[in-house]
DNA sequence: TATTGTTATACTCTATAACTATA
DNA sequence: TATAGTTATAGAGTATAACAATA
């Protein structure tokens, strides 16, 4: 690989590319798009947020995040509510059944990860995430 | 963030994106059309490498890199020779003036990390690379 | 027949700008 | 005026399929 290799993000990002490639070969039959899976659990963890705090959180601009609650509803994995105070906003919620949906996909998660995870100890995990949490509070 | 929070593969994209992001910025003077930089750095620790050869290292298709390689050629950063073996292949090399951009890259992206760097001892930096390292292996 | 590089093409992802309805 | 959501659109990035030259 040459001096590519002596990079930490070259290590990061192989690594994180192996296991998205996993987890959408793991995930092809459900044709998620792009965006889908991280805003249904967003949403779920933060019930009544809005399209622009979700862009926000997410870091893309709102304009993309319609398409992806449109098939959201579609689905009927989340569905839009107006504001009572603010008729301008879109509160969003997760349904029941786009919660045993996420709760699937992160069950498909968890395994994708399993086999990379198996090559650490505990205290080693626990060292990784602090470390990587570390280095992304600096940026 | 909800569970997303608790996968490893969300701290490794999350760390990696803002890395990406940083070295983008500082590199948007140059207009870099996206796998640039790598395949000249692999073409530079690969003297004579064919396209088909750089495609199956990157993990992209080989029509990708008909354009990154003309560029290449056209900036007088890379050149394609025709194979003496082989007719069909064209083997790649950096030119003088690549070499130079290739190491001004390099420093570019020392320069990105060294602030994500900063935050780990040189005992934890060889841990995470090595851990990194072994779940690269086992995916 | 198979492979290397090329071209044409189409699809996905994302951003920008302009619009609407509200505030 | 400003903000939330929407639409239209354009530019990247990437893949697939078909082709020419060569093996």
């Amino acid at each position: 690989m040459g001096r590519l290799g002596e990079f930490i993000g070259f290590r990061l990002r192989r690594v994180q590319n192996l296991l998205s490639k996993d987890f959408a070969s793991a995930t092809r039959k459900y044709n998620l798009r792009s965006g889908l899976f991280s805003s249904l659990s967003l949403i779920s963890s933060n019930p009544g947020i809005s399209q622009n705090e979700l862009s926000a959180a997410v870091g893309l601009d709102k304009s993309t995040f319609v398409q992806v609650i449109d098939e959201l509803e579609k689905r009927g994995l989340a569905k839009r509510e107006k504001s009572k105070t603010d008729r301008r906003r879109h509160a969003l919620f997760v349904t029941d059944e786009g919660q045993i949906f996420l709760n699937e996909l992160y069950e498909i998660m968890a395994k994708t990860e399993s086999a990379a995870l198996k090559q650490l100890s505990p205290s080693e995990l626990s060292l990784l995430k602090a470390l990587l949490d570390r280095m992304y509070e600096v940026l």
